[in-house]
Parts: structure tokens; C-alpha cells; sequence
DNA sequence: CAATATTGTTTTGCTATCAAAGTAATATTG
DNA sequence: CAATATTACTTTGATAGCAAAACAATATTG
């Protein structure tokens, strides 16, 4: 039964992926800047201090090749400013332009608004659930490498637990 | 503050998002096979019947001219046949090759051992929650189209209620 | 039955992603 | 201080994904 709950899983993140997907290229279409790009460029806003591409790349989650490539948009658009770091030449600092601001400013949110609106209707305990079991989701995804051996001792059994006392919400 | 529970839901998206992509291509590496290859094998698989191209297209949850370029890829490594439709000569009919069906069996899992072992380890209580909650954001994601108007006067309040009497669970 | 519409797939052009290799600058060490 | 290692970024070559247009075959209709 554990072995097809995980199916499900990945079966719902699959639609989910693809929901986020059609959403970044209608994004894309109307406002002529993708999912990825509106995120960056307000990672940059909310930033207390000017960003090195690496330090970027590290809080959007991005490998640095792939934030290479959306930098290079976002600069061919002028909403964003390389410049290279004056202490350490390595570095390329990133900035955002007026343009950016602005252009941001005026931004849609980044998930469709059927789910934004339906999910801020819910009742406050809901929208905690809900985010509190995709981070363990993720948590889970980048869990660190098992600590080795031990496996055959604790092997997932199939519990049938009983839900926890409601402290634990 | 809802606003903001938006915005961590997105940020756990994209971690997600980006977990999945990490382990997608750790399986090209190893395998020779992404996850949408494989997953795509397997849906072929489970078919009752021979899936065209558009059929298979939609159950996993893809456009058709991106299975397409799948479809390119698992005929290159015959893995998987194009038969062209007999009664109606516009569909094209895909069937797994022999070769197809033996790379399936030996296939690994979709999503990350890390993830499947954790995830197989929580009590069944818990993981239904957890999936439940994905299922519920893909339903919103996929929601119909708002029913128009109604907007300012049902507008999103902060509600704050409690949870709901065990029984919901 | 010929013109038009619909349906099913592929093609094209773009963005996003990754890994791995390449480049440039700084840091370390013998 | 010169050789080597590390760090920071970009480039390259794959795959995946979309929309829109092209194409091909079937269905409909005047």
C-alpha cells in the first residue's frame, strides 16, 4: 500500500510541475517574463545587500549555469545590472535596474490566481497543514544521504498509527 | 499573512521542483533514461490497451508536442514502437519493444530513495495527510476558471478559525 | 462530391534545467 | 614568487516543457 501512496505522490506532483509550467508560460505570453524571472528579479528585491550571481542562485534554489542563462535574459531586457565586484573580480554582482523595479511592481503573482484565491480562502489551520506537508516534502527530497547501514533492522513496516495528540499541530 | 503562507508555498514548490529535476537527471546519468521517459515506459506499461500518441499524451499529463519529442527519444533507443493508426491513419500508436519492457523492469524509483524511504517510514496516517494535501493543491492549481463577479464581496478575510473536529481527518 | 471544419501529430522557436567542461581571478604553498 | 588549488562564473550539449503554426487525414455539410 506504501509502495502506491508513493506513486500518488509523484503522480501529484507531476500535475502539480505541469500546473506551474502552463502558469510560467502564460506569464511568459502577457507579461513577457517567465516564472523564474519575476522570482529572481524579487529575490533581488527583498535582498538586504547586493547579490553575487552565486549568492542568487543559492536562494532561488538554481544552479549557477542555469541562473547564467535567465541573467542573460533579464539583462538583454535591462531589468537587472551586472557588474563585477570591485574588492574580488570573481564575482559578478547583480542589481536591479528602475526598469526592474517597476516592472515588478506591476508583476502577477507567480502561481495561478485560482490557487492563490481558493488557497487564501481556507481557514488558517488549513493553509498551515498544507504548507507544513509540502516543506516536509521537501525536507524529505533533500534529506541528507541515509546514515548507512541500520536498514534492515528499522525497514519500514506498514504502520497503522493513530492520528497524534492535536498538540502536535 | 496569507500572502505570505503563498509565498512559502511557492518557495517549497520550487525546492520540490527542484529535488525531482536533481534526481531526473542523476537518472539520465545512471540510466540513460529521465524521469519523464521512464514514467512514460510505465504508462505504456499499465495501459490495457495501445495507447496514440495524443491518448498516452494526456494521461501523463503532458502536451502533445512535448511527448513528442520523448517519444523521438525512446524510438531512437527502440524502446518503444510508432505504428500508425488502421482504421483512422492519423493516430499513431505506441507500443513497448521487448528491449522497452526489460529497461522497465530494471528501472529504479521516480522520486529519490531518500524520499521514498522517509516518506514509507511515516505512519499511514501521515502520509495520507501529506498526500491529501498535495492532491488538494494540484486541485487548486487545476481549479475551473473562477464563476466571475462575487469577488469583492466574498474577498479572502484572515480567518482564523480552529481545527475542524477530528472526524474531518 | 467539393469546400470547410475538426482531429491527431509533428515542427518550430522559446525558456528552463542540469552536468560537465572551460575560463578567469584569487588564495595557498613549497 | 611560481606552481597549484580553489572559487566564481560562463559555455556547451543534453532533456523537458510550452504555444502556435504546419501538416495530414477524417468528418461534415451545403
Amino acid at each position: 500500500m506504501t509502495a502506491n501512496q508513493t506513486r500518488e505522490v509523484l503522480i501529484a506532483l507531476r500535475r502539480i510541475i505541469h500546473a506551474v509550467d502552463l502558469h510560467s508560460a502564460a506569464l511568459t505570453q502577457t507579461v513577457g517574463l517567465s516564472t523564474a524571472q519575476i522570482f529572481t528579479l524579487q529575490t533581488l528585491a527583498d535582498a538586504e545587500h547586493p547579490l553575487s550571481a552565486g549568492e542568487l542562485a543559492m536562494r532561488i534554489d538554481l544552479t549557477q549555469g542555469t541562473l547564467t542563462a535567465i541573467l542573460d535574459r533579464l539583462e538583454r531586457k535591462s531589468l537587472v545590472l551586472r557588474t563585477r565586484g570591485q574588492d574580488d573580480r570573481r564575482k559578478v554582482l547583480i542589481t536591479l535596474t528602475d526598469a526592474g523595479r517597476q516592472v515588478l511592481a506591476d508583476a502577477p503573482p507567480l502561481l495561478q490566481q485560482n490557487f492563490t484565491r481558493a488557497f487564501s480562502r481556507l481557514p488558517n489551520w488549513e493553509q498551515s497543514q498544507i504548507l507544513s506537508s509540502i516543506q516536509r516534502i521537501a525536507e524529505m527530497m533533500h534529506a541528507p544521504p541515509p546514515p548507512e547501514a541500520a536498514s534492515l533492522l528499522d525497514a519500514p513496516r506498514d504502520r497503522t498509527d493513530t492520528p497524534p495528540p492535536l498538540e502536535a499541530l
